[in-house]
DNA sequence: CCAGGCTAGTTGATACGTCAACCTTGTCGT
DNA sequence: ACGACAAGGTTGACGTATCAACTAGCCTGG
């Protein structure tokens, strides 16, 4: 197997470098509109999407592809900070349901907002049409590769 | 300010689920093959570059771009493992040194090999030329974008 | 129907990251 | 020369991520 050409090297560096970066600064500006972190932000979101402001523990993982323990530990802080609420499940009493509070639901809009105008002004506004779509291709056919072997 | 398109949206969903699946298979992969968490490799890897396998902590926090007390953390986890030593710092008694064991060496090569294999079969295999260029300038446009916007 | 295994979720331990407070040492203006 | 301020690092507290072990409810074959 050999090393990584030069012109890799570098491609790879700036990919880290701007993968770092953008998820800071993104984070930070979540964190000063809202005190929100970019976990409780994925949450809440993935709740609001569901009518009720409800939806399965389980569902939630799988939407947002998160370890068991990880949204346990996630929920725990969240219903503690009064942003959601759990109930058992009533189909499958193993399961949970969760529920966004009305502070939940208003934090989610607030900070969607917020998140995406950042991310428009950080990422949008910079990238060409095509620098977009290709950038799209890119994450995709990635995406593809890591499935395969990884299946 | 308008809402992203769908385009855009969709764009942006590809490039978080790549980024996160990404960092984690390579991730796995490191602990897998040599204990080490990407954290540890990004030090090992930025000392072992240097002249002696050492370098000033200072120094160190520069090109890794992190916070102090982060590295500090970092170095005395490692430090606690065998893989590196810190000194005080001649030209400067506020500062440290760090320095790589015998071990913290070994395990760096080793390391490095298995991550540029991995890069190279997850993503440069994947990847036209072409894409990878676009990558590259993608990230240092947004880079730019960033450092702008934050200075 | 019931024993084994499977699944949903929780918990505890440990590692990682960030923030703010702190300590020590250098530096610079006067 | 000295006092204030800045800079390099450390520490503690807290939130976050992962792993492994666990609990409790569901389901299926015999």
């Amino acid at each position: 197997m050999a090393d990584l050409t030069d012109h890799q090297a570098a491609a790879w560096t700036s990919y880290q470098r701007m993968r770092v970066r953008l998820s800071g600064v993104l984070g930070r500006e979540l964190a000063r509109t809202t005190g929100l972190s970019e976990a409780d932000f994925d949450v809440l979101v993935a709740v609001h999407e569901r009518p009720d402001d409800s939806v399965r523990a389980l569902a939630l993982r799988c939407g947002l592809e998160w370890e068991k323990s990880r949204l346990s530990h996630q929920l725990r802080r969240m219903e503690q900070r009064g942003l959601i609420t759990r109930e058992t499940c009533e189909e499958d009493s193993r399961g949970s349901v969760v529920r966004l509070t009305p502070r939940g639901r208003e934090l989610a809009c607030e900070a969607r907002k917020h998140y995406d105008e950042a991310v428009q002004r950080y990422v949008m506004d910079s990238l060409t049409p095509e620098q977009l779509s290709a950038l799209a291709e890119i994450a995709d056919t990635l995406l593809d590769r890591i499935e395969i072997t990884h299946k």
